[in-house]
DNA sequence: TGTACATCAGTGAACGCGCGTTCACTGATGTAC
DNA sequence: TGTACATCAGTGAACGCGCGTTCACTGATGTAC
């Protein structure tokens, strides 16, 4: 049973890492500021290194969130079809978040936040959501060609092991077209271009998941 | 003929852009900031503003020029090829431009800075790659296949008018997934996926190109 | 060509502001006996 | 169950720092006569 000490320090770990996100949503990362946070919290600026050691402790914590919330996002999406049908549930479900959470969006699939690296902690999230679209192509049916051994060993050897060595660049170009598609949706690339978003992006999870032998 | 006062000023003002860019390079656009520019360029700091009316307006002026500098690139590769090699000599001009600058790329390309709205002017410079692209997409013979009137209504009118607009979503998609290849590269996310970037990417361009009708 | 005035680049001081982090402290909570 | 001590969350003051922008000024450059 946890003390009320215990009980206490989860509670506000969670509302820093909430008013966190809202910092982050209003200024940005580069901007995200460690006094913006604990006033919005209510304490002192010094108490919250009771909490993060520093800065970038509570930045990346705010990247791990934001990938486990995708990821969760995803693997949300992947139950109750099969084939190409499967395949665009998880695209749509990856689009509706990031347009849920443009900053957190933002933060992860964005430009780095520069004088800010991210350590290897955030790696196991962030392949949360590359690991729902591998297993969703490792179960096609589909057609499938080969884009030769040059292009096959362009990947690096054991990334998708459960993957048909020919099915991995097409995998990973699709996984860069979902979120490049997304990312230029929400960064405003497409205005004035793309008008109907909604059948765009999915013409687009379509194709990509065709090419994936779905 | 320029008065000395005119060449001065052209002079100095590049000198300020140029310092910008160094500090874009080393703390990125959220963090750039005025006084840091002037100090390299040795002058004091409220000296910049006979030059630039407030910081953002010296993001403006970056961020056009950052357009047009990879716009210039993309039109400069595309000469003395045909079909798939002239769009795969495009794309490969994009990439090397932003391997070479890529903290002018994360500020175009990557999330927009809080607190920035880029302003109007920066829209004809921003379009001058995805101009070349439908260019020559425009002058394919390869296959190309409808994707129905649905698909082709959700393509802004007007956008694309010299282009088959049976062909117009594929281009669309084919510029985002350069852009997404581009900056995925750029920003980490073949990190341990990836292995021979080069190959990888010019297998992604062919594929795009063929999907364009070349 | 020379003079009188207007323009304008750059200076230096000042404004009010916010930042990350450290440190000695108080008082509440938890633990061992 | 009660007491003595240890742990730790949060306080408040301070550190040294950098920021964008305004303003009155000096002195060089340009223009009109």
């Amino acid at each position: 049973m946890p003390t009320r000490r215990e009980q206490a320090r989860v509670e506000t770990t969670e509302r820093i890492l909430a008013a966190a996100r809202t910092q982050l949503a209003e200024v940005g990362a580069a901007a995200l500021s460690l006094r913006a946070v604990t006033r919005e919290v209510g304490m002192v600026s010094s108490a919250v290194y009771r909490y993060f050691p520093s800065r970038d402790d509570l930045l990346t914590a705010l990247i791990i969130e934001a990938y486990d919330a995708v990821g969760e996002a995803a693997e949300g999406a992947d139950v109750g079809s099969t084939g190409l049908e499967r395949w665009v549930a998880v695209w749509r479900a990856v689009r509706r978040w990031a347009h849920a959470h443009p900053a957190q969006y933002a933060l992860i699939y964005g430009s780095p936040v520069p004088g800010y690296a991210a350590p290897a902690d955030t790696l196991p999230a962030a392949g949360r959501v590359a690991a729902v679209l591998v297993r969703i192509a490792a179960d096609g049916t589909g057609a499938r060609d080969d884009p030769g051994p040059a292009v096959r060993n362009a990947i690096a050897p054991d990334v998708l092991p459960e993957l048909d060595p020919a099915l991995a660049p097409a995998a990973i170009a699709a996984f860069t077209q979902l979120f490049g598609t997304v990312g230029f949706e929400l960064f405003g690339q497409y205005k004035n271009v793309v008008a109907d978003r909604d059948v765009f992006f999915d013409h687009v999870a379509r194709t990509a998941g065709r090419a994936c032998g779905l």
